[in-house]
DNA sequence: CCGTTGACGAGAGCGGTGCTCTCGTTCGAG
DNA sequence: CTCGAACGAGAGCACCGCTCTCGTCAACGG
């Protein structure tokens, strides 16, 4: 076994089948859902054994986390490509909301394994965090760049680190400037409100209150950045 | 068969054992989640085979539903219960949310069944709308009476029945007095936040960011009860 | 009062699932 | 060239949701 740099014939299939059985889990996905994606019917779709598909992922679980990670790197990625770090700070804010609910929208299925409830005994590994902070990070850069800017108001009070964490304080918005914690909290508040209004929209708890799903959601965000004082 | 009034031996021992059915379903609910729920294994706690129980449930999911409908109920039980009428709006917003978090923090995986991804795809959700709408109500209650006392502004410009609907206007403060559409938007909004809240709580999303969730819920709470006019 | 009917529980069975184990084969590193 | 590791196939286990049949037994109508 080689390591890294030249991949051998054998290590090149390898990968070639792991993207395989993860392309047609994938497809799975967005068809029936994370609760109904059989390993056996990914197992069909790439015409192996389902005893096969266990060479490449030692559990259905696995598999999922895999999805996992994707999904969040392809929610992330949606992110960082809708922001524009020369735009002034709302128009960037409510770009990546718009870009993270059109991801959303287009990919529902994928949404609710983020968001939604977790699988059965499913403990959420450490390897989902970096790809899950992406789109975190994009509204931290957003907040950061803003406070550069002078534009929100700096630290007035104590920080309280058991409010909102070191590390959360080092994505939003950083040390310099010192901005202030409640600032901090208020953009973690807009954050989950992000996902809240549209996990209520996606998982219909909206239906028969909110017709025009499109203008609601950028009254939400407006009213967000107003919050957060961008 | 009698319709109503004096239930007959045989409908009673009916009665009955579907309680008894729902109860050992609820309690695995609790213990393994609503996507491990096995109709199989509720049939063994009550001693029966499972062929027996679809004599009372005709599915699986038709189960899960009674669930949902009973947990709408006991979250709208807990949220009215907590709901003093007396007391300043901005308390009785506090003191329901607080009451919400507490049931789903006792609850987390009938919550998890609530307000996390629809698991059985679209089964029945038209059952269990007026049980999902209680504890909107309470909050529309809450709503009501501080426009009627005066302190929210009332409506300004014109209504759009697409951004809100008649429906959801009727519980968030009815007609009278003319509410500012600005404010029923907030309220709808901080009720979907209070919701996105806590599935990052529960969900595992806050994890590294907020120590002390108590504390961070009743900021962000706080400063909803701000937002909306409270 | 008795016969019919319908509800009921048990059991077998079907097709599906996740996962394990064993068995030939094949391929590539030493 | 050899030998071990990786691999795919297949059988099998325990469990799942759900259907069907069958014997029983209680309630209701004539």
């Amino acid at each position: 076994m080689t390591i890294g740099l030249v991949p051998t014939a054998r290590e090149r299939v390898r990968a070639e089948i792991t993207a395989e059985i993860t392309d047609a889990a994938r497809r799975q996905l967005a068809e029936v859902g994370a609760a109904a994606l059989s390993l056996r019917a990914v197992a069909r779709e790439v015409g192996m054994v389902s005893s096969a598909v266990y060479r490449y992922f030692p559990s259905r679980d696995e598999l999922l986390t895999r999805l996992i990670i994707d999904g969040y790197d392809a929610l992330g990625a949606a992110a960082e490509t809708a922001d524009d770090p020369g735009a002034p700070p709302r128009e960037r804010w409510l770009a990546v909301c718009r870009a993270v609910r059109a991801w959303a929208l287009a990919h529902p299925h994928e949404y609710a394994l983020l968001y939604g409830s977790p699988v059965p005994g499913y403990s959420a590994p450490r390897d989902t965090v970096p790809a899950a902070s992406r789109v975190g990070i994009v509204l931290g850069r957003i907040l950061g760049d803003a406070a550069r800017a002078g534009t929100l108001p700096t630290a007035a009070g104590e920080r309280d680190p058991a409010l909102i964490s070191d590390d959360a304080v080092a994505i939003l918005g950083g040390e310099h400037p010192a901005l202030d914690e409640t600032v901090r909290v208020r953009a973690l508040m807009a954050w989950s409100a992000l996902f809240g209004t549209l996990s209520f929209e996606l998982f219909g708890h909206f239906v028969g209150s909110v017709e025009d799903g499109d203008r609601y959601f950028d009254r939400v965000t407006t009213d967000l950045a107003v919050l957060i004082g961008f």
